[in-house]
DNA sequence: TACTAAATACCCCCACCGGGGTATTTTTTT
DNA sequence: AAAAAAATACCCCGGTGGGGGTATTTAGTA
């Protein structure tokens, strides 16, 4: 029987490191590449056939989703798992829509992640405690922030002005303005202040 | 030849699981037990004998520096060496002041933290990148923060405006005012956002 | 193709922040 | 008792932030 081949992403080296090992002490498991992005995964993907790739979601250039999305559309039989650190209700949706066949936080065992890539491989679908931030709520609107926004609030955190972060984007000063008027209103918050805590504690910082 | 007995603290299970592994490769490591927070790596150290502790900086509980501070006071003949995801400047003075052995980015491969681990062990330290940021010359001016001033951060941190924070505390708002900016010449920040920023990564919020 | 989200850019306005002072009172330390 | 540190309070001023709009262009999706 041939092995499951998998890739792994995740922009911490030595937390790849660690997962190879995990996957690799199960005998019917081999992880054919390792990448650092989701660009990474998509060059690998054109020079590898794949059974299954495990994906981080925050990671620099592409992130976990959007690489996600790409591979779904590309290569359909690739099966996609996502890691996350948090339970981020935002992701549900876009998780549920693309078509990922699993989701687990990091919260979990290596041995977790091993039954998730099994339980994949074989057709069906692995999602952790994801139901239970699934929106149940209604009444609760998400409104997920966009790349810039996060872009943006990163900027902010680092005390650049309007004008400055400007000047770093090429953009407009106003454009700034618009974008953290409408961060704040999407979390509803009132200060950069505020907007940097929550950042700081929903590791969007 | 006695192993070096190693505890690991991370908050996810799952790159505990892959650090244990990478760690296990080498037959004169011993990782005698994990943890996921400070608390627990406290608690732990009551009851093992530990030559190295790797903690990560980002956890619940009780985080990284913090625990690291314990530790050293308690125990100063346990090494630590500091796991961490981005170089942040405003670690490093901590990191020194605290007596830290090691600290490495998780941008690294898991032989580097062996590395690490081995020269810390032998006695020597171990930076990373981290210590083009240092900077040991001379005398550190220190200038620590009040408890009103501490006060006035968190205050900052909830978003209240100056005169907001003057009416919870019964004092001026021209007193609060003089306080903000008597922290941020202390810090060397320029805004609000940086000293939220600062405040959350030092344990201040 | 039409629709939608995102990014871009601009308007007005006022309150607040950041930075420069000075100065008095209270508390703590020497 | 004297010195140092902390907390209090006030002045001025320019730039920025936060909140209310509107609108165009671009990109992705149905």
């Amino acid at each position: 029987m041939s092995k499951v081949r998998i890739i792994i992403a995740d922009d911490h080296q030595i937390v790849l490191d660690g997962l190879k090992l995990v996957l690799s002490s199960r005998d019917d498991f081999e992880v054919v590449a390792q990448a650092g992005n989701g660009v990474e995964v998509l060059n690998l993907l054109e020079k590898n056939i794949v059974d299954i790739v495990v994906l981080d979601i925050n990671m620099p250039e592409m992130d976990g989703i959007k690489c996600a999305k790409k591979i779904k559309s590309l290569y359909p039989q690739v099966k996609v798992i996502i890691l996350t650190m948090y339970a981020q209700k935002s992701f549900v949706e876009e998780i549920v829509k693309i078509g990922i066949d699993g989701c687990l936080l990091k919260n979990n065992t290596g041995k977790e992640l091993s039954d998730a890539i099994a339980r994949v491989h074989s057709g069906k679908s692995y999602y952790d405690q994801i139901q239970n931030f699934s929106k149940d709520d209604s009444e609760e609107k998400e409104y997920p922030l966009s790349e810039r926004e996060i872009e943006i609030i990163r900027k902010l955190g680092d005390g650049l002005t309007s004008s400055q972060i400007a000047d770093t984007l090429f953009i407009s000063e106003h454009t700034v303005k618009t974008h953290r008027k409408n961060i704040l209103k999407k979390l509803d918050l009132h200060s950069s202040s505020e907007l940097i805590q929550y950042a700081l504690n929903n590791g969007i910082i």
